[in-house]
DNA sequence: TATTTATATTGCAATATTACGATAATAAAT
DNA sequence: ATTTATTATCGTAATATTGCAATATAAATA
């Protein structure tokens, strides 16, 4: 117990929850708004941006990273980070799936 | 420790992070799309649909509706189940903000 | 080469999440 | 009133997440 039960689901069921989760962390919200608001890559000090000691930004970076919705690439002794389109298509294409369906509703029930 | 930082962060970043974080969970995700799939409110038997216990699902459900991703109404000794178009209608705004700018992304770095 | 700067990893404590059996609560049906 | 069906809650075990201090690593620079 404790663990979520993938083995159960389809790829797709778990590739978007993996994703959603990636991003339901207030501080990784924050990164993605704070590398939109710069609007070009960060190269270093994201740190400084959030409310967090460096280990902890470092995991949250991690996380985005490996969920595919941050690239971050050497440039000298920093990393250059940005927000990676192929993480955020994905999850996209499940909200305009919803979204339509929303409009329906509406004549339906509820 | 252990615990989210919530007060270091804005009100709009905690809540989308409750709304991601709802979305990210595989049965979650599946509890919506089959509540998309039969296209209009469903009346008991969302249990049948999932490989959880009733107890497991009964939590999940309860989750989204608290985030704001689903509603509820008693119907005799059932519960209507469909989207909350609330939640998501928040969760996109995001997502056509972050997309706004991965447009202007592609010619400015990475 | 020693030092500084930037990021990652390790280890650990506190807390949260996931899952389910047992049980309760509620409302319809008999 | 009792049974049946549906959903919720409680309690608990297993695991995951969050956060940070300490430490390691890697590149730039003095």
């Amino acid at each position: 117990m404790g663990t979520t039960k993938t083995i159960h689901f389809t790829d797709e069921q778990n590739e978007l929850a993996i994703l959603a989760k990636a991003i339901g962390h207030p501080a990784r919200i924050a990164i993605i708004q704070h590398l939109i608001k710069v609007n070009s890559c960060i190269c270093g000090d994201i740190v400084n941006e959030l409310p967090l000691a460096q280990p902890t930004v470092s995991q949250h970076l991690k996380e985005l990273k490996n969920a595919g919705l941050i690239k971050g690439s050497f440039e000298g002794n920093a990393i250059c980070y940005c927000l990676d389109e192929n993480g955020f298509n994905k999850i996209k294409n499940f909200f305009q799936y919803v979204d339509k369906h929303l409009e329906n509703q509406k004549n339906q029930c509820c």
